[in-house]
DNA sequence: GTCTATACCACGATAGAC
DNA sequence: GTCTATCGTGGTATAGAC
């Protein structure tokens, strides 16, 4: 239709392209914007023009993946919550279908295969302020579905509990995604050889499952009584 | 002694505080040097003069904080192996060896109290390359340290599947002392009230230790057979 | 609308005077 | 030890070509 559209979708691509992949090698301000445009052979300006900003372009490059990613993790449940006609899911299952995605998305190169993890990883905790916005606005439908599914899943758990160990979930999930670069700091002198996507899911799940069903811990004595019902399921 | 270096301490001192107030209110890249130094009341020079670079300066902001940190780390873990006497330590003794010395931080202002986690927090996952090689060595001693401790408390993980744990610990830590910037994320409209360091450990430490002690992940059937012995505590 | 050339200001770093 | 002056590079803004 409008054949000038074609062309302006290309320079974004390319330079969509080129920006994720310096972002992976180097992180977000160790690439400047004239690596970028370089690489993708582009102008300069052009990033300002079809972006705005430096900052707008990292925005833009993290939307490309994580919403697809998301739309996934989504759609898995969907599925789950389908077969299961509704019955509660097993806490097993809804940890799975978080991390599988996850894991697809790494298999595939077109997706940005593992890179694009590791780049997730890294930026979860992204002090700049216009990430604090924009992620939480990324997984805003993901926390939604997957809280109120953990609730069904884990009716023993309070409210409250549960969104603390969700937010230790997603810790443990995106820092070791974020690549072994850490890990070879635990692992020491000797190598860790299990590197692929896979093997980490399959140590991830269990570790997960295990500790969104840990006992509740024991209320607070001090203060005015606790509201709460802790229902304690087994003594630690 | 030598009147001069009183001085050269008190520029020193007043760079870090400056700098540390800063990194953690607007993270690395946005604080310039500019703003340091304005704060701190020395010329721009001065930081060059004393550090070397900017990237020296926020190892040395981490060094102040992070060094004394872990020596109260192994120290705890020294003090409950004493009080065992050769016994293996249970691990939710281990855990909060390892939590507890942050939450003891937290309360103390003058070793930069809250805000020194949450910029730790921050900075678990800095992909800048100086960072990569200066953290782990930070955290060498106390990785090994506790590592061995783990070790012995759940004689039953085979070590290969300890290190990804232990990785997962860290996450779920790091993660969520970053402040709970991202948990307003997960708790949607509902307000958490609990964001005292306190009750986050309280939550924390039954979240990891059933974590470090789930289920071995079944061994995978493709390929060579497994060696290690998959000793299943109980079923999920 | 799309792209280019170019100028602008803030940044980190450094040399040399005091 | 401290300061001023200056350099190269970074993100950004804009005027104008196509």
């Amino acid at each position: 239709m409008f054949p000038e559209t074609r062309f302006a979708a290309d320079t974004k691509e390319r330079i969509l392209d080129a920006a994720e992949a310096l972002f992976v090698e180097q992180g977000f301000v160790a690439t400047s914007l004239r690596m970028i445009t370089a690489k993708a052979g582009v102008n300069l300006a052009a990033v300002n023009y079809h972006f705005g900003s430096k900052d707008e372009l990292i925005k833009a490059v993290f939307e490309r993946r994580l919403g697809p990613l998301n739309k996934e993790r989504i759609a898995y449940l969907d599925r789950l919550e389908a077969q299961a006609k509704g019955k509660p899911l097993k806490p097993e299952q809804v940890v799975e279908a978080m991390v599988s995605a996850a894991l697809k998305l790494s298999r595939d190169p077109l997706k940005g295969g593992t890179a694009f993890l590791r780049l997730l990883g890294h930026t979860i905790a992204e002090p700049a302020d216009y990430m604090q916005r924009f992620l939480p606005e990324q997984y805003r439908e993901v926390v939604v579905r997957f809280k109120a599914a953990f609730a069904r899943a884990l009716p023993e758990i309070p409210e409250q509990e549960l969104v603390w160990r969700m937010h230790f979930m997603f810790g443990a999930m995106t820092y070791s995604m974020a690549g072994n670069d850490a890990l070879r700091l635990i692992a020491s002198c000797k190598l860790c050889e299990a590197d692929d996507a896979e093997s980490i899911v399959r140590r991830l799940v269990p570790f997960l499952v295990a500790g969104l069903q840990a006992p509740l811990p024991a209320a607070r004595t001090e203060g005015k009584p606790d509201t709460r019902r802790a229902t304690r399921k087994r003594a630690a």
